[in-house]
RNA sequence: AGCGGGGUGGGGUAGCCAGGCCGAUCCCGCCGGGCUCAUAACCCGGAGAUCCGAAGUUCAAAUCUUCGCCCCGCUACCA
């Protein structure tokens, strides 16, 4: 076959570290798909990187007053630690900031000019006097002219709409606070709107999802061109005007061309038309980006003429946690870094892959996660691997190997089933349908499970009979683990290891290593531990944390006990009169057995004046004294003597 | 506000584009039985769904049309 696959995962971009939601929409997809057409010898390579341009990280770079650079590195090298620790493998990982994309991305920018598509016109824009620049993108807030609600740049938090910056209430620089002005500039623009007929008959000749279609059509009706330079000097320069910078969504998909020319000039057989003629070019990203992937990047890819459009764009959707939308600020989120500590990464992508289809929405709980682990991967598909192993272990210490000529019908039916099986899968996942791919798996492995008990091996004496039924055994296991080993490598490598066996279909019948559970149980104890130090220990510390100004609301004085009596019909009551200054109060307090009313009368304590007034017993009191100790009880009375009503701070 | 996607037994999900094969799929859960090689696992059987609601088209609708309700996403200077 002289087919070939690029596939590339969505870059990454440098102002955090990679959560749940990032790997299960784009990069486990990603790497599954690479694994499996390796595994099936195609010639493949996974092409990714970091997004390190752009406004939100010089917001954070001035705000924690360090360069853009650091930034950047340290969160390329966080994301590429994480992509590690879930084995998910690229061919080639760059950054956009790096001088191989900036050469590429400037000699693409001079290509689409050279072909006419760039154009200059002035627009109005937000400056900043203090900061002495201009407020590109989110570098201004202020109230929404809609809804009166917060607004960030163009888009108003609150209400959701689309907003033109200048018309923004009382803008603000997020730098200095300052009021910026309106002023003139010149901006470059790409002519998207003269590429509408290309850009529709690309996409209904592409092999996009339908939706993926639908929405890039509605796009197309209402093209604009497209403001792609921006009067900042973080990014990518403008090769004809070093005082601006290409906008990031025009340079960061280059940066899947800049990062392929990584690998040298095998390249050219991926992206240049005229030699990389039986290309798929496969973009997994999350499903926020489609648009760009589907109309701006294939209209830049169509201006600048030389290169191979995309085969296919692959989107994952969102993933809710515990059914409530993720969110980096209010901490509800669980990062890859974290969620590794606790289970092994296999389980994590076996997991996100079988819970929904990829297109779809779905929610990560730790108990539905848990309960798919137990049940269906370790229940159904590890269950039938291990007893299969084992039990050939006890009777023959090695894989067992037999003609196939040997083998009853019975036998033969299911070692057809696996063939069945393997092709239904092979379909599946080449159309991305990575669900009903483990699907696959799981069903194979209930058949496995039904054979091995139809065929009770534990009660068979002939060995012959033995060897062809653990042959049968064996070979569905082979099958199974091949076909799991995209979704999980280390685990199915382990097990391969254990039958000294080879990743393929082959079954050699060589020496068993001694069998251990591969496929650990996950327990109750470590499902509960994870999602409370994962979710909310930090949360739990901070919620009980008060401020200041909470402590400013209890209104604690100095009181002086007036008079004392027992309350008859309760155990731990006393009924005080209290002076505290302005006025007098009746306090019950819970110190009878520990103070009796005599030794109370003139002593000054503590009084919470400001506490909801309560009956107890039947009486009521308007405020508390405050008292500490459990066997011994003992008031808090002031070291020196200060005056009845002291505000306590 | 506009646009898009979706609402199917307790949870998830297939089927819907090309209406009858759907008295609706599969995984989990639940109930009953079996087995013991296996990580209380596995095997067999069973119960459980007004297919979001209303109206319509049709000999026939989960599937098509219209209206309503609910969830989610996107809206170009949010990666």
């Amino acid at each position: 076959m002289g087919e070939k696959y690029l596939i590339t995962s969505a870059l990454a971009y440098t102002n955090g570290p990679l959560h749940l939601g990032h790997v299960r929409s784009t990069y486990i997809p990603a790497d599954v798909m690479r694994r499996y057409l390796k595994m099936i010898g195609k010639e493949v390579i996974h092409v990714g990187g970091t997004d390190n341009h752009g406004v939100p990280i010089t917001i954070i770079a001035e705000r924690e007053g360090v360069s853009p650079e650091e930034i950047v590195n340290r969160y390329h090298r966080e994301i590429k630690r994480d992509l590690d620790s879930l084995s998910i493998e690229f061919d080639s990982f760059g950054k956009t900031h790096s001088d191989i994309h900036i050469k590429t991305a400037q000699e693409f920018y001079l290509k689409l000019k050279e072909n006419g598509y760039i154009y200059e016109k002035e627009i109005e824009q937000f400056y900043c006097p203090h900061c002495k620049k201009f407020l590109a993108d989110r570098y201004v807030e202020g109230i929404c002219p809609y809804c009166k609600g917060e607004a960030r740049g163009d888009h108003c938090e609150v209400c959701g709409r689309h907003l033109e910056p200048t018309k923004l209430i009382e803008p603000y620089c997020v730098i200095c606070k300052g009021t910026p002005e309106i002023r003139r500039t010149k901006h470059r623009f790409f002519k998207l709107s003269a590429l509408a007929k290309e850009l529709r008959e690309y996409i209904k000749n592409s092999k996009m999802p339908d939706y993926v279609k639908n929405m890039a059509y509605r796009w197309i009706e209402e093209l604009h061109d497209w403001d792609i330079s921006r009067d900042m000097e973080w990014g990518v320069p403008l090769p004809d005007d070093s005082s601006q910078v290409m906008y990031v969504w025009l340079e960061a998909p280059i940066g899947y061309i800049s990062f392929t020319k990584m690998l040298g000039d095998i390249w050219k057989d991926y992206w240049l038309k005229e030699r990389g003629k039986d290309v798929n070019i496969w973009h997994f990203i999350g499903k926020d980006i489609v648009i760009h992937h589907s109309v701006f990047w294939p209209g830049m890819l169509i201006a600048h003429g030389e290169y191979n459009l995309p085969t296919s764009i692959i989107s994952g959707g969102y993933l809710t946690l515990e059914k409530k939308k993720m969110s980096t600020s209010k901490r509800w989120v669980v990062w890859v870094k974290d969620f590794i500590r606790y289970f092994h990464p296999d389980y994590l992508r076996y997991f996100l892959m079988i819970n929904a289809p990829l297109n779809k929405d779905c929610d990560f709980s730790f108990e539905e996660f848990q309960k798919r682990i137990n049940t269906e991967l370790i229940a159904i598909i590890g269950n039938f691997i291990h007893r299969t192993l084992v039990f050939t272990h006890r009777k023959f210490k090695r894989m067992v190997k037999v003609e196939r000529e040997r083998l009853k019908e019975e036998d033969l039916k299911l070692i057809e089933r696996c063939e069945e099986i393997r092709e239904r899968y092979h379909r599946h996942m080449m159309e991305f349908n990575f669900k009903e791919a483990l699907m696959d798996i799981i069903h194979l492995a209930q058949e496995g499970n039904n054979y091995f008990q139809r065929m009770e091996p534990w009660n068979v004496k002939e060995e012959g009979r033995l060897e062809e039924i653990l042959y049968t055994c064996g070979v569905t296991v082979k099958y199974i683990v091949y076909l799991l080993y995209p979704f999980m490598p280390n685990k199915c490598m382990e097990i391969l290891d254990i039958m000294n066996e080879e990743l393929d279909l082959e079954l050699r019948g060589r020496e068993l290593k001694k069998v251990k559970v591969v496929f650990k149980k996950v327990e109750d104890k470590e499902v509960e531990r994870a999602k409370r130090e994962i979710l909310n220990i930090k949360d739990k510390k901070e919620e009980s944390m008060i401020t200041i100004e909470d402590f400013g609301k209890l209104d604690l004085r100095i009181g002086q006990i007036l008079e004392a009596e027992e309350i008859p019909k309760s155990k731990k009551l006393l009924k005080l009169i209290v002076d505290i200054g302005d006025e007098k109060r009746q306090v019950v307090a819970g110190i009878k057995g520990h103070y009796t009313p005599e030794e109370l009368i003139g002593k000054k304590v503590v009084v919470l004046c400001n506490i909801k007034p309560a009956k107890l017993c039947g009486v009521e009191s308007q405020g508390m004294i405050l008292a500490g100790g459990e066997e011994t009880v003992a008031l808090l009375v002031p070291d020196r003597d200060i005056p009845v009503g002291s505000k306590v701070r």
